[in-house]
RNA sequence: GGCGAGUUGGCGGAGUGGUUACGCAGCGGAUUGCAAAUCCGUGUACACCGGUUCGAUUCCGGUACUCGCCUCCA
């Protein structure tokens, strides 16, 4: 089997995957926060870390690999959306959820093993911060449990910062209850129409930070493979997942690689909720542009480096994908993906060397392998006539083609050319193939547009 | 200011201490009534300045610029 390399941002460096338990391998990702659509930069991730649960189920074994991506629905920005729009909470997470996971679902993302809520495990971060405290890593200050970012010697090394730098550029107002600037809240006091629960330190709800080490250690345990989300997450989110999990469980590795996606741009700069400048998904896959098309957009760039989204890039990817769909049209798929792209994905998940392969395998007529790829990577290929063509419209394109191939044969081309320029006003794509004339419907397909040129 | 990532041909985008992917576009040709599609052919580009080396785009040092994090963020 191929060894599976992958960059650890914990050591920047690359290396040999060796699971904790041989044969078996266990990966978290931060998941989404659940009050509002996803965007394209939220489904780098998810994409990203699918083809790598996808790599991995194939390498491993489906039943192998378990995969941990969680629901935030315990956050303040929730709580701010749901007393803006008068919604109860529970209303708003449970429909952002459904939306999440149809929209990843168009996009090729497969439902991870466990899709762990926050709401379901505040006993476990309970838990965890009662033995935090008993520990000598956190304390409790009015109201509030802060974690004490002096109790952990190590506290700064995955993101390459020392707490004292940190303190120098901080940008923010500090509480006056911290022993140290840069303690951070494990559990805060609730009251009105804050969610909360009881706890032997008040009624009050959870930091973000200390639910991801709850869940995590809940569905995997103190040990575990790969821990995954963006870059942007290494400070302060992950930082602080390292510090707690391994403060409340100091014979656990906690997590052994770090995964981390650089950012999805548009214009150069990071797709972002707080600067305004984003799309969802859904408004994508509303512009018919095809789940299959976004993902193989993402997966044309390597995880981590920069991207930016351009139309420019969704039409391409479109006209690759259009022509791949030709080729492998009723073509049964080989037993396996290609070695070739197996190989590529294993080094690092390069992506792109991988639609190299794919571009060679199309050349060298390997159409199974190509379809198996294809599968491999969880790109759907466009459906040759996904416009459902109504049958009586078919057989009006079917009778203008025959009229076009008559002129054509009775050398009237002023008619064959009027017939063409009427196909592409219409958005029909013509074919013409040593067997007669191919028809398809392209990206602008206007049946109307026919009308009258019978 | 601190920390991190990046800078590859017209565009997108891999990779490598020497033979210099891949895709799109372009150009030349085949084919075609003319096109489209297809097929064949065609591109020594690696920000800048030093260093190491027989040889660097690839290693080391520095400079510039871009982006990210340092506050919620995938």
């Amino acid at each position: 089997m191929t060894d599976i390399m992958l960059h650890n941002s914990a050591t920047r460096r690359k290396e040999r995957l060796i699971p904790v338990i041989a044969g078996q391998v266990s990966m978290y990702v931060c998941g989404p926060t659940v009050y509002e659509r996803a965007h394209l930069g939220n489904a780098r991730p998810a994409v990203v870390f699918d083809t790598l649960f996808r790599l991995l189920r194939k390498q491993f074994g489906a039943e192998a690999v378990t995969y941990v991506r969680n629901f935030t629905d315990v956050e303040d920005k929730i709580n701010a959306r749901a007393a803006e729009t008068g919604r109860a909470i529970s209303d708003l997470t449970d429909e952002t959820i459904v939306w999440y996971l149809d929209d990843m679902g168009a996009l090729g993302v497969l439902e991870p093993t466990h899709m762990p809520r926050a709401s379901a495990y505040i006993s476990e971060m309970v838990s965890m911060i009662e033995t935090l405290i008993s520990r000598g890593h956190a304390y409790e200050a009015e109201g509030h449990v802060l974690f004490s970012v002096d109790s952990y010697s190590l506290y700064g090394r995955l993101s390459g910062r020392s707490v004292d730098d940190m303190i120098a550029g901080a940008r923010v107002e500090v509480a006056p209850y911290k022993k140290n600037p840069m303690d951070f809240v494990l559990w805060k006091p609730s009251s009105g129409d804050v969610p909360g629960w009881d706890s032997p330190w008040g009624f009050g709800r959870p930091g973000w930070h200390i639910e991801c080490s709850a869940m995590s250690r809940a569905l995997l345990g103190e040990v575990f493979d790969i821990h995954g989300g963006g870059n942007d997450l290494t400070f302060p989110h992950h930082e602080n997942e390292i510090a707690q999990s391994r403060c409340a469980h100091p014979k656990g590795e906690f997590a052994r690689v770090w995964i981390h996606n650089e950012m999805l741009q548009v214009d150069g700069k990071k797709m972002s909720k707080s600067l305004g400048n984003f799309f969802t998904v859904r408004d994508l896959l509303d512009q018919d542009i095809a789940g299959g098309v976004i993902r193989f957009v993402i997966l044309s760039t390597h995880y981590r480096k920069p991207m930016d989204w351009t139309a420019r890039k969704a039409a391409d990817a479109a006209t690759t994908l259009g022509k791949w769909g030709a080729l492998v049209t009723g073509i049964e798929p080989a037993p396996s993906a290609a070695p070739e792209v197996i190989a590529a994905l294993a080094d690092d998940l390069n992506t792109p060397g991988a639609i190299a392969a794919l571009h060679a395998l199309a050349a060298a007529g390997r159409h199974g392998e190509l379809k198996a790829s294809l599968d491999l990577l969880g790109v759907a290929l466009p459906d040759q006539r996904s416009n459902a063509v109504a049958d009586e419209t078919a057989a009006l394109i079917d009778a203008l083609v025959a009229q076009r191939a008559e002129a054509r044969a009775a050398r009237d081309f002023t008619r064959a050319d009027a017939l063409r320029d009427a196909f592409a006003a219409a958005g029909v794509i013509v074919t013409d193939t040593p067997d007669g004339a191919q028809w398809a419907t392209g990206p602008n397909f206007d049946p109307a547009k026919l009308e009258g040129v019978a």
